[in-house]
RNA sequence: GGAGAGAUGGCCGAGUGGUCGAAGGCGCACGCCUGGAGAGCGUGUAGGCGCCAAAAGCGCCUCCUGGGUUCGAAUCCCAGUCUCUCCGCCA
């Protein structure tokens, strides 16, 4: 959520800033000025009757201490009509609140100034691209034939259990999914992130806290009887660590990672996107999660970035970073930086990893805060990403080191695996 | 699932109808003291919102949450949530 105080000093700017995510605020901006002008208006009248209640009530206590009945009474009488007024005034500014905050939430973020228009992926920008990504031979095998090849992945099976995109890791497979969370989370901690292991269903609070709710509410599973949410990654858990939380400037930057099973709805996307281990409804990922001073927040993202690029580099995979363009980017994220793989048989590039500045947005709803030199108390900056998910980096490992002889294990993860080939 | 106890500031803990945003302690910050540290002494120490150009100042709200009683509620009543203990079940 925005900070209201950005609309009543600079709603053009706002207005402008957001036409770069083809969001024209025009309409919405205005209503919540007026309706932000009419709430601070009741709330004063509001808080002058209660003031008036207050002393009356004292006098009260007073006037019967001093035993002068009558006059109390008189009082009272004053008193009663305050609150008549006090129940109707209440009434009114808590809708004009839940109205006004209805709003506030169907602003987006804005976008920092590096982020380019454009309509959608088309429009993205290449900031860089490392390896080799011509493709292989018209005898390379998609990784959804390859897994049936080795035995290692079952779709058919999870279908059986749960449904589509519930797949089944047998085997080797299984083994390759350890060793890559392993791989992934050394790498964090040695990088200085502090391992996280967090809940895989959070409250209505927390889904709110991280901006899932109220707008992404189809696109999370939803456990009715205790009203949980099963995760759609952990960001939202270990976001929601800080939440309600008031830090020093020297806690910053907090870097928390965590694996986490990751459950999507995916409701409304069909066709051929979604073979394989391209998209599914269960999948594992890594998450990185860094609370920062607003004066770093944009260093640490070419930080965080720079990481994830250098687990792709480890694992010897082709991939491009993408600067997202305003058409791209999502409603929450003030600049993301997209990790494609190149997916040799498939021919295709397969986003693993999204790295985000939130700037303050985040924050302002989960009410992250740190006071600064001066004691005042500020919103910290969010930040996250993958790091990385796993489904599509194994399915490029698999597509991309597959030979005659079988598929070869990259170098970084046989510490992990034990074995060097899926044969 | 059954029975009971509880929820107060960063933490501990007092407070059962008005002068309580809240004693006292701990912690923390600053100052004094010291060669330095400790001890000691002193001062300060929640958040949100509104009025104000801003600071100062003023006002409102917050003692788990939501209602209620009352002129007045941390304190009384009702509902809910959460935590703890015991029993049962269980990885």
């Amino acid at each position: 959520m925005l900070q209201i105080q950005l609309l009543r000093e600079n709603p053009q700017e706002v207005i402008d800033r957001l036409k770069i995510k083809n969001f024209d605020a025009t309409d919405l901006v205005a209503e919540i000025r007026q309706l932000d002008t009419d709430n601070r208006n009741l709330k004063k009248s509001l808080d002058d009757n209660l003031m008036e209640q207050n002393r009356g009530a004292k006098e009260i206590g007073m006037l019967f201490k001093e035993g002068k009945r009558e006059e109390a009474e008189g009082l009272k009488a004053r008193m009663a009509e305050l609150k008549e007024a006090e129940k109707t005034g209440r009434a009114k500014l808590q809708e004009l609140e839940e109205l006004l905050q209805a709003k506030m939430v169907l602003l987006p973020n804005l976008p920092n100034a590096a982020v380019a228009p454009g309509k959608g992926a088309e429009d993205n920008e290449i900031v860089y691209t490392e390896g080799d990504a011509t493709n292989m031979g018209p005898d390379a095998l998609p990784h959804w034939d390859l897994v049936k090849k080795y035995d290692i992945i079952d779709f058919e099976l999870g279908n059986k259990i749960t449904g589509a995109g519930f797949p089944v890791y047998k085997g080797k497979g299984a083994r390759m999914q350890r060793a890559l969370i392993d791989f992934f989370l050394d790498s964090a901690i040695e990088h200085g992130f502090t391992e996280i292991q967090p809940p895989y269903m959070v409250n209505e609070d927390s889904a709110y806290g991280t901006g899932q709710l109220p707008d992404k509410e189809g696109q999370m599973y939803h456990c009715q009887v205790d009203n949980f949410y099963l995760i759609p990654t952990a960001e939202v858990p270990v976001t929601n660590i800080y939440r309600d939380v008031i830090l020093k400037e020297s806690d910053f930057p907090l870097k928390n990672c965590a694996y986490s099973a990751c459950f999507r709805r995916e409701a409304g996307s069909y066709g051929k996107d979604v073979r394989g281990l391209n998209r599914l409804h269960q999948f594992d990922k890594i998450e990185i999660v860094v609370i920062e001073h607003p004066d770093r927040s944009y260093e640490t993202l070419e930080k965080m970035t720079n990481y994830a690029k250098s687990l792709l580099t480890k694992l010897g995979l082709p991939f491009r970073v993408l600067r997202l363009c305003g058409g791209d980017i999502s409603f929450t994220s003030a600049l993301t930086y997209d990790l494609e793989v190149y997916s040799k048989a498939q021919q295709k590039w397969l986003e693993v990893s999204s790295v985000s500045n939130f700037e303050s947005y985040q924050a302002n709803r989960l009410k992250l805060r740190y006071k600064d030199a001066t004691g005042k108390t500020k919103l910290a900056h969010t930040l996250n990403g993958s790091a990385l998910a796993l489904p599509r980096v194994l399915a490029a490992i698999l597509e991309n080191y597959q030979t005659d002889k079988g598929i070869v294990v990259p170098e970084v993860l046989r510490p992990y695996t034990h074995f060097d080939i899926i044969d």
